[in-house]
DNA sequence: AATCAAGGCCAC
DNA sequence: GTGGCCTTGATT
């Protein structure tokens, strides 16, 4: 009779967990030190965290009480209303709802291995990095931007931005490694028979859902693989398996995850922000999210970092578009948000780069995106084709360039074709709009420099080297 | 060789 | 059952 657990909570393995983050805290710490990591409490106890376990960073009690939970296939109950309150002192009280907790936070059942195998990696690895990588962004952004901070003194150089970012980002290792092993990728090309992919959903298969919690969860457990499962479902097998490598190497969840944990960092403690400096550093951190996805992405991660300026110079806003038109016609990201201070911040204003006479364009795009039933591997796509621009001046490697953008386009036509022969020419419509978030995304670089040149949006931001770059 | 998350061990 | 500490092993 119990009504099951099921929480899809909107907590990403990133950023500040609902009911978590500094607010909880027993204490406020005075100097949350700058080295590691601000919160490093366990978000479903409180404990001190012993490092990443199962998706998130938690304590060493957690891990081992959620590895045996799952392992052993418990099946807990409340004895009160299964809303227990769990913390360092009474997390033995309720099993059920430490569980449950650990749920809500986002421990993933399926990085419990069902062959018990040790050691190695899972796939949660690389979004471990990326993790770290985005915590440090947004730690870095919290302290140097805040508002009105008396250090004035831009000691650094203006220029070259973009290639620091990209070169920092391989040096400090931001994420060296693409999320999806170089091989299947390479046999999704070559060979047409597949890749040997061990490891994958290895619990899911072997641990039986005998149990209300596990079964529910099981099928419930869609918040991560929402995508997936869409591009899987489209039609059958008919995914190409390049664009199913593509839609693989995505990671939604993190990317509104980033975005809320922003909003809430910017705003925490604030009684008032100014919407349009909030919407910048956003904007700044979805590019920054953009060349790190750019950076490991496939054909442009073996370009010349040259080439990858230009690329990104020409593309990102356009990029930036996109994906927030993805985020908002595949993740349900709403067209507002309440900020913790009670401001409203427009999410839609997100899609037009701040300007508003961009809205009417963007309606028109949104409509016919979904009258051709625009969907992930279509998203993916464009936003390759977008990156790998091959009409870009000035290319050292434009011959590398060129087939990647064959190669993309030839997959998208296959997919379209083999997927939607109901919709007559979507292959071609979806190209067509190309052209038209472009003429958008001009506009509204043109906006925002307009903007910067008024004073209106913060300096020294990835955002505002790009409008610099491609104005020289 | 170093990392570090996953599983194992075993007093408590 | 807990949870601190240990071993493992793919990844870098
Ligand atoms: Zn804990
Ligand atoms: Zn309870």
């Amino acid at each position: 009779m119990d009504p099951i657990v099921i929480v899809p909570s909107l907590s990403g393995p990133s950023s500040l967990p609902p009911g978590t983050s500094g607010g909880s805290s027993t204490g406020r710490h005075d100097l949350p030190d700058t080295k590691e990591g601000i919160e490093e409490l366990c978000p479903v106890c409180g404990d001190k965290v012993s490092g990443y376990h199962y998706g998130l960073l938690t304590c060493e009690s957690c891990k081992g009480f959620f590895k045996r939970t799952v392992q052993n296939k418990k099946a807990y109950s409340c004895v009160a209303d299964r809303s227990c309150h769990i913390d360092k002192s009474q997390r033995k009280r309720c099993p059920y709802c430490r569980f449950q907790k650990c749920l809500e936070v986002g421990m993933k059942l399926e990085a419990v291995r069902a062959d018990r195998m040790r050691g190695g990696r899972n796939k949660f690895g690389p979004m471990y990095k990326r993790d770290r990588a985005r915590k440090l962004q947004v730690m870095r952004e919290r302290q140097l931007t805040t508002p009105r901070g008396g250090g004035g003194g831009g000691g650094s150089s203006s220029g070259g931005g973009v290639k620091h970012e990209i070169q920092i980002a391989q040096v400090s290792s931001l994420t060296s490694s693409p999320d999806s092993s170089p091989s299947p990728l390479a046999a999704s090309l070559g060979y047409p028979g597949g890749a040997p992919t061990p490891q994958q959903h290895s619990s899911t298969s072997s641990v039986s859902p005998k149990t209300f919690h596990f079964e529910g969860l099981l099928t419930g457990n869609v918040q991560h693989s929402q995508l997936l499962l869409h591009a899987g479902s489209v039609s059958g097998a008919k995914v190409p398996p390049l664009i199913r490598e593509f839609v693989q190497s995505l990671d939604d969840k993190e990317w509104q995850s980033a975005l809320f944990g922003l909003l809430q960092s910017q705003t925490y403690n604030q009684c008032e922000v100014d919407l349009f400096e909030l919407l910048c550093k956003v904007l700044d951190q979805n590019l920054f999210t953009q060349v790190d996805w750019a950076r490991n992405s496939y054909y442009f991660k073996d370009l010349k970092v040259d080439d990858q300026m230009k690329l990104l110079q020409h593309a990102w806003s356009d990029l930036l578009i996109l994906d927030h038109l993805h985020q908002r016609l595949h993740n349900h990201l709403p067209d507002e948000s309440s900020l913790p201070n009670g401001q409203k911040f427009d999410l839609l204003s997100l899609s037009l780069l701040g300007c508003p006479s961009l809205a009417e364009p963007l309606h028109d795009v949104t409509a016919r995106l979904t009258e051709i039933r625009f969907d992930v591997p279509d998203y993916v796509c464009l936003k390759f084709l977008m990156l790998l621009n091959s009409d870009v001046k000035g290319l050292m490697n434009r011959r590398h360039v060129v087939e990647a953008q064959e190669q993309v386009q030839q997959a998208l036509f296959d997919y379209t074709l083999n997927c939607y022969t109901h919709i007559p020419d979507k292959f071609a419509k979806m190209l067509a709009i190309l052209p038209d978030i472009h003429a958008m995304s001009s506009r509204g670089e043109e906006y925002l420099y307009f903007k910067h040149l008024n004073g209106c949006a913060p300096t020294q931001t990835l955002l505002m080297e790009m409008l610099h770059a491609k104005r020289k």
